[in-house]
DNA sequence: CCGCATCCTATCCGATACTG
DNA sequence: CAGTATCGGATAGGATGCGG
C-alpha cells in the first residue's frame, strides 16, 4: 500500500494514461452502450472528432484489448468496433468518475 | 445518461482532467496518507518531480479546493498543504483505479 | 525553504488533402 | 467507407538559474 505512494510503484498512472486520452472516455462510453459500431458511426456520434484522432485512439484502445476491431472485406469496407469484456470492467471507473463530476460541478456553480 | 455519450455533455472529462497532470495521483496519494505536509516532503517523496512541476500541480489542485496551502510567515518559511474532505471524495476513484491497474498489469504479464 | 522566470523540447491535436 | 500523409500550432513538461 505505501508503495504505492512512490510513483514508480503507483499503479493508478496506467489506467489512468488509458483514459486520459482527450476523446477516449466519449468512445468507450459509446461502445459501451452501443456495441458493435462502424467507424462512421462512432465518427456521427462524435462530431467534433477528427478522423485522424477516432482512429489512433480506437488502435490505441485495440491494442490494449479494451476493444476489438474487426475488418469486413467487402466494397465499400467495413470496419466494427465493439468492446470487450475487459473494457467493460472500466465501467466502475468511469461510473465513479462521472458521479465526481456532477458533484464538482454542482459544487462549482453553488461557490460562486 | 444518453446525454453523456455527447461529449458536450460528457461528465466525466472535468474530473479526469484534475487527476489528469502527470503527477496528480502520486501528490494525492501521499497527501491522502499524510497531512499536513510541508512543500520539502512532498518533494522528498516524489523525487522525480521538478519544483516546477510540484508548484504548478499543488497550486492547481488548491484552486479547486481539493488541498489546503497554508503559509506560515517565519523564517525560513514554511508552507503546508494537506487535503479537504472534499479531496478526500476523490478517494473512491484512485482505489477503482488502482485494483483495476494491479489486474491489468497482471494481464499484461500473463498475455506476452 | 519555497517558488518564480526563462528557455527549450516533445508530444498532442487539429486542419487539410489524398487513397484503396 | 475507412482510412493514411503531411503540415503546423498549442501545450505539457524538463532544465536551469534567480529571489525573498
Amino acid at each position: 500500500m505505501i508503495d504505492d505512494l512512490q510513483p514508480s510503484h503507483c499503479k493508478v498512472k496506467e489506467p489512468l494514461e488509458i483514459l486520459l486520452g482527450k476523446w477516449t472516455p466519449v468512445i468507450l462510453l459509446n461502445l459501451m452502450h452501443t456495441s458493435p459500431m462502424r467507424f462512421s458511426e462512432v465518427k456521427r456520434a462524435i462530431p467534433d472528432i477528427t478522423q485522424k484522432m477516432l482512429t489512433k485512439q480506437l488502435r490505441e484502445l485495440e491494442s490494449q484489448e479494451i476493444i476489438t476491431r474487426e475488418v469486413y472485406p467487402e466494397v465499400p469496407p467495413r470496419v466494427e468496433y465493439a468492446i470487450t469484456p475487459y473494457g467493460r470492467t472500466l465501467e466502475p471507473i468511469l461510473d465513479a468518475l462521472h458521479k465526481w463530476g456532477i458533484e464538482h460541478k454542482k459544487r462549482l456553480q453553488s461557490s460562486h
